[in-house]
DNA sequence: GTCTATATTATGATAGAC
DNA sequence: GTCTATCATAATATAGAC
């Protein structure tokens, strides 16, 4: 995870700290990376300002960096926060149904990924705003996070592709089309609403996305 | 188009310009959209600097507002500067063939969406920075731009799936769906190019993901 | 039409009281 | 650990010379 770890580490051991300090401390920093989540994700970086997310997480100004140094280690314990609400969402529904047939099991985490970014769009926002410019910010982003989630999809894919149930072409492409026609939607949300005059959320529409989504990518199947 | 249009109108009409004092505003002018371009699509709106764009451009600070009033109708100017590139395009791809059968025009169509934003990834840049929030600027965009799209694209979706060879699914859906799995790799480029060690523009590349779209949206068809 | 210089506002990070 | 107050810098937009 991040350098900003160690600081609470640092935090815990101390022993001058009270219990109660410590709760009201967690809190805070748990408040801190909520609001910054959405802050980041919907205006990205630097359009993000610090003193917006103290707002919204109702703590002062202060103590951005006292928890988290800079700005920039706010926002990596922000994309790390979301991405280990994914992953356990991906563990958890695979513990669910064990004895699944890869097939169905490729099915329901396509599924499961277009259900977690209705949820959380910010998952994509993230990713659509530091995707554009090759800067440190998305190295550490690709390393830590992207790539990994790449190579476990990718031996999906690979799988998928040889059990001749899968779509060809190459994993890369078929990664970043996964994401872009599942995610698309919902994180540029407030776009598709505009147009479609109906919520991105809505139960219907999320049924009918998840239909046209399986049919591209494991086609001619009854569910 | 934008309000800035009436100063340009206003400039050429007086009297006291003389010829090459026009051709250089109209230089200055075209520099800016051009850099601001390249700003906004990688950076987005607000963590654009106008200082960047003018030293991007070569001119001086002063120019942005003469020309654009503010920096928002400078960024206006820009989309709309993207979106003619892209309409001209589709109008001239038509116009080279103009007997092709409904089915072929589509995957035409498909094709050119595809390789004039490996051309120009600025094209889905804009929307993914705009579109993660509805603010003033998401609905001008909108309104603007991805709806009169939207609509031509609807109406091609619906023909085809009345005639048997499209996708079925909503068209907002399926509008959205072809933007992602074709633009996203694009828009995102260095991510994609970070994990997968090559260029995005790379031909080879290009043809293959233009093979996979192809696949998706037209199945089950020799090229 | 274009430039330099500047007014005004905002930002991230820090200092120091409690 | 959390707060208020502040520093230093950078932002957009304007003023006025040329």
């Amino acid at each position: 995870m991040g350098e900003h770890d160690s600081m609470v580490a640092n935090t815990t051991t101390s022993p001058s700290v009270s219990e109660s300090g410590q709760r009201r401390s967690i809190q805070t920093r748990d408040r801190l990376i909520e609001a910054a989540i959405e802050m980041f994700a919907t205006r990205g970086f630097k359009a993000s300002t610090t003193r917006e997310i103290v707002r919204a997480a109702g703590v002062a100004l202060a103590s951005v960096p006292y928890h988290f140094k800079t700005k920039e280690q706010l926002w990596k314990a922000s994309v790390d926060r979301i991405y280990a609400g994914f992953n356990e969402r991906l563990i958890e529904r695979r513990r669910m149904s064990p004895g699944l047939d890869p097939r169905s099991q490729s099915r329901n985490q396509l599924r499961e990924f277009l259900l977690f970014t209705v949820e959380r769009p910010e998952f994509i926002r993230l990713l659509l705003h530091e995707g554009t410019a090759d800067t440190p910010r998305l190295r550490w982003f690709v390393e830590t996070h992207l790539r990994p989630q790449f190579e476990y999809v990718e031996a999906e894919i690979r799988g998928a592709q040889q059990s001749g149930y899968g779509r060809v072409g190459r994993p890369d492409q078929i990664f970043f089309m996964i994401i872009g026609s599942i995610g698309l939607l919902y994180a540029v949300g407030p776009a598709f609403e505009q147009i479609s005059n109906r919520s991105a959320t809505d139960e219907e529409l999320v049924a009918s996305h998840i239909e046209s989504v399986l049919e591209l990518f494991y086609p001619s199947a009854e569910d």
